[in-house]
DNA sequence: AAGAAATCCGACTATTTTAGTCAACAATAA
DNA sequence: TTATTGTTGACTAAAATAGTCGGATTTCTT
């Protein structure tokens, strides 16, 4: 059973961010039973009240069930290894809007002279996202295992390796 | 000589994508003489106005050079091969707040339990996206070079290729 | 049956960011 | 000198983000 695949949209908000720190919280303490939010907000830091509103979204997209009454709690729905952080990413973060020069659809890129030039460019940009996120599961995540992937490789020139950040 | 290299923040609003419209149709119309914004602002479909604030960045940053008066405009201040997609969004960009487990910096990730558990992660997205916007410059944006870029390696499962777009 | 612990639900709000507009000014070429 | 273009800064409207709040519902425990 493979796990499903997300595309992720290039918009990565603190929402999605907690989303996956959640997420990953659950995977880490929940392996018995439900864990209630109140404890996630706790632990992680963020408000009840938020947390329900993104566990409402997690549990629309499948990605979490839900226990209720006392003693009850989330569940993840599957193996932390068969959960990858673009589908929570993707079931929390709304849908981009499409402005002007939509990534993936062609939407007035009836390109006369240089409009759209930077359409491919976006493009690919998403691409390498979705491919990241899509790459790692929660179980990367408490394992401790993310650190150190490989790099993309340049388009054409062969590009001195990019070793961290200028400044 | 070698081009300078630009952090980019997990942060990619159409202000980015505008800016880097606008330096492609400069590179590609550009070659002779000033280019200017009016001009721009008719091709690439953004209000004068708005390019102007773009542009004031952008010469902070040393991208473009001005030229005042009648048969004025704007110039690049490199050859386009030599001017990276992380630059420019880097430059008119601001920079990302941060919030809790700020990529980069530690702060507030004395985690006892599971916080920042993702520190990894988001911290690992950024090095991928700023990989990737470095290694493209404007000239390969106008020569059309960016499709087709090899794929992340996952890093640890032997992950099946990622093909395209889920749904 | 009562109460506590939890999810559920929807409306509301505050803050920030985005995406501009507008007006006035400065430099320069014709 | 006049038209063209850049320069600057203040201002604004709309959208998205990041929540809050109040209440309802379910279910376990006593």
């Amino acid at each position: 059973m493979e796990p499903p695949k997300a595309d992720v949209n290039v918009k990565l908000t603190t929402k999605g961010r907690y989303a996956v720190s959640a997420m990953a919280d659950l995977a880490a303490t929940g392996s018995q039973g439900p864990v209630a939010l109140s404890d996630v907000a706790l632990r992680q830091a963020i408000s009840l009240s938020y947390l329900e509103q993104l566990f409402a979204k997690l549990k629309r997209a499948g990605l979490v069930a839900s226990v209720r009454g006392v003693g009850g709690g989330y569940i993840l729905s599957a193996a932390p290894g068969d959960i990858r952080i673009a589908e929570i990413v993707a079931a929390v973060d709304e849908q981009i809007r499409t402005t002007a020069c939509a990534s993936g659809s062609s939407l007035g890129c009836q390109g006369t002279t240089a409009r759209c030039l930077t359409h491919d460019l976006w493009d690919e940009l998403g691409r390498q996202i979705s491919i990241f996120l899509n790459a790692v599961t929660l179980e990367d995540i408490i394992e401790k295992r993310v650190l150190g992937m490989a790099a993309v490789n340049p388009p054409h020139r062969n590009a001195e390796k990019y070793t961290g950040a200028a400044e």
